[in-house]
RNA sequence: GCCUGGGUAGCUCAGUCGGUAGAGCAACGCAUUCGUAAUGCGUAGGUCAGGAGUUCGAAUCUCCUCCCAGGCUCCA
């Protein structure tokens, strides 16, 4: 007897049972959907597989190989390891425990204050397992709010969330549900959490995770409320997918920049000049002013004039600018000087450039004006905070400011974009998509209108930039929205590179003007942007692109070469010469060693290109090619011709082709 | 800033119960002269992050400071 219609995704009828579940519907369509099933979508909405299914339900079995089963996963798992911190630390209070990017985290409050230690994983972890072990089911029980108040009376951190959710019910679904309604997830009689679920059927679907780390977190990232201890993990639908994710992990920290940095002996911090400070090596020093370099010279191109200035001020030009005003705790202390004057270091180039701007009288002829400064700035960010070069306290911005009227606005950002995106594609970076940060809620300064022309006309920018457009909203600056270039590296992370910000209120503040066609004193319209960010973070973003074998132009050490024997050193020399005085950055490495030690040497330092010359080439005028990624050299290549072959391959930025 | 973990030779790490500081690689020296990913022998290298304390005696135990790593609302 069949009294129950649903359909599935693919707009296939099945006929149920009266009070048939979606775990039912999984069993009858196939043994394997119903192993792996570990939730259902019903009607667009994440639900138990034991919810009970009615006539005319849209239907998603979801297993573990989606994201929707990897969050279900992960969230329940993050579930267990509350069960099991309770079964450990009786008296823990539960706070949150989502499930993340990649895995989960759940937020305690253990009994006496006591703080999780890194041995603490491995018990926690044994006790998981046993609760998968024990193939708990999880229970979905509907509450009042006034059951929920009893139930976790001694749970103050949910006694907080219920009472949030009894005060704003913002959420559509419990207000359609009346805002009455809790629910919590028992796994057995001693483990009852507030959940709003869904949940994997039972524990014995859970297996394939690992806690991670320990760490600490505030209560609702509020650093003035409690702090509490958080245990992060990651978990998947199969050991194979767990293992892939480790795989990853070990991936990214063999291509981490600072463990390259340091291996390639291109910058360090020493801890005698400070946190966040860092100084750059000779190998590091070719490679920066190879990407300055050719930064300058498309700035120049594209009609940029450079500027420079000093790298402290007094207060009074950071009172106008509003800096001091919207983040003074980012800024160095103050020094103060003769006469009680305070100067401070710089944070942001921007008021710099402006009075250069308004060093003299402006024509409308004048515009748009391209300022351009390497200005390395300082910001006194927070010392937990501070990560190798991506998070400084010192840093030197690719920092322009346009000045342009209101009418050229529109197609001076869409040039920019466009510019920003070239450079970045010659750096080898190919996969982008923007971001829209608009007005901030509290911090916003500026008319409404005017933040609601200046969010339409970058929106419309972005667009016919034809690059996948994401909303960030609330995310901009104090004085403006602004579209930020993400790129995609190697291994699929993203990062936020550029930034190109609009800002109406900077010129104002400064009191600065041009004069118009009409003879009459109007007010420029500033973009600020940066195409690096900061050279010293896009940089490391490079070298972790790269995992260190970097496009031959921006090697510090492009060839090096070597004699068979030592009686072929002169040679070697000779061809190095040759090679310096077409700019190519070559070094002789001495036969004092076996060949085939010095070229692993080389290897393992990632030259580009190997070069060995033996005695066929001292008398026919040739070398030997090993290139980087290659297992395969060539003998008997003309120097001609390798010359040709490393300068042409400079020119395109490209990398060294392992023939 | 706060939580957890860490700091031993240039690098990667060992160092037991508190009892004279260890290895491999790198560096340097000598020998070796070799055609595509590790030649042999030898030498040198240390305020065990820094400071204070406990002790007959501290890399080791206690406290303080510095530095590094991960984390600090992608919401029940």
């Amino acid at each position: 007897m069949s009294d129950l219609q649903v359909f599935l995704p693919d707009e296939s009828r099945r006929e149920l049972a009266e009070g048939a579940t979606a775990g039912d519907l999984a069993a009858s369509v196939g043994a394997r959907l119903a192993r792996e099933a570990v939730a259902a979508r019903v009607n667009g909405e994440l639900l138990d597989l034991s919810v009970a299914l009615r006539d005319g339900d849209h239907v998603a079995i979801v297993t573990g190989e989606s994201d929707d089963g990897r969050d279900v996963i992960r969230h329940s798992t993050a579930h267990v390891m509350a069960q099991a911190v309770t079964r450990l630390w009786p008296g823990a209070h539960l706070a949150i425990g989502p499930s993340v990017r990649d895995g989960f985290y759940y937020d305690f409050a253990l009994p006496g204050g006591a703080h999780f230690s890194d041995d603490d994983l491995e018990r926690i972890t044994t006790e998981m397992r046993s609760i998968i072990a024990e193939d708990q089911p999880f229970a979905r029980v509907e509450l009042s709010l006034e059951e929920g108040r009893e139930l976790f009376a001694l749970q103050p951190f949910k006694r907080e969330i219920l009472e949030a959710l009894s005060t704003t019910p913002t959420d559509e679904d419990l207000a359609e549900s009346g805002a009455s309604v809790v629910t919590a997830y028992s796994n057995s009689e001693s483990f009852v959490d507030l959940c709003r679920g869904p949940h994997v059927p039972s524990t014995a679907r859970l297996g394939h995770f690992t806690l991670t780390r320990v760490a600490g977190a505030y209560w609702r990232g509020d650093e003035r409320r409690p702090q509490l201890q958080r245990i992060y993990g990651t978990a998947w639908e199969s050991a194979a997918a767990l293992n892939s994710y480790l795989d990853q992990l070990a991936e990214a920290e063999r291509r981490d920049h600072r463990r390259l940095g340091h291996e390639m002996d291109l910058f360090s911090f020493p801890s005698e000049v400070g946190p966040g400070l860092a100084v750059f090596h000779p190998r590091g020093g070719v490679m920066r002013r190879a990407l300055e370099e050719h930064s300058r010279q498309r700035h120049e191109r594209s009609g940029y004039e450079f500027v420079y200035s000093p790298h402290i001020s007094r207060a009074e030009l950071f009172e106008t600018s509003g800096h001091l005003t919207w983040f003074p705790e980012r800024m160095f202390p103050p020094m103060t000087l003769d006469e009680g004057q305070r100067y401070y270091l710089k944070p942001m180039n921007c008021p710099f450039h402006v009075l250069i701007y308004r060093s003299r009288p402006r024509s409308y002829r004048e515009l748009p004006l391209r300022l351009f400064e390497f200005g390395s700035v300082y910001r006194f960010e927070m010392s937990g905070a501070l990560q190798g070069l991506t998070r400084v306290r010192g840093m030197t911005q690719d920092d322009a400011h346009i000045f342009c009227t209101r009418a050229q606005m529109s197609e001076e950002l869409a040039r920019t974009l466009q510019f920003v995106l070239d450079l970045l594609r010659d750096f080898g970076l190919e996969d982008f998509y923007l971001e829209l940060s608009t007005r901030p809620g509290a911090k916003a300064v500026g008319s409404d209108e005017e933040w609601s022309e200046a969010e339409a006309i970058l929106a419309r920018v972005a667009r016919d930039a034809g690059l996948e457009l994401v909303l960030d909203p609330g995310g901009g600056a104090f004085y403006g929205p602004k579209i930020s270039v993400q790129a995609r590296d190697a291994i699929g992370r993203t990062h936020q590179i550029s930034t190109i910000q609009l800002d109406f209120q900077t010129p104002k503040n400064f009191d600065i003007s041009y004069v118009s066609a009409l003879n009459e004193r109007e007010c420029p319209i500033m973009i600020h942007r940066a195409l690096f960010g900061s050279v010293e973070r896009f940089l490391a973003i490079l070298i972790e692109h790269y995992a260190g074998n970097l496009p031959t132009w921006l090697c510090p050490e492009q060839v090096r070469v070597l004699g068979v024997r030592d009686d072929h050193d002169d040679f070697a020399h000779a061809v190095a010469e040759r090679l310096r005085q077409s700019g190519i950055r070559v070094t002789v490495e001495a036969a004092n060693e076996p060949l085939g030690a010095r070229i692993r040497r080389a290897k393992v330092e990632k030259i580009p290109y190997v070069v060995v010359v033996g005695d066929d080439d001292v008398a026919q005028d040739t070398l030997g090619v090993n290139a980087r990624g290659s297992n395969d050299p060539q003998r008997g290549v003309p120097v001609g011709e390798f010359l040709d072959r490393v300068a042409r391959e400079v020119a395109s930025h490209s990398l060294p082709e392992a023939s």
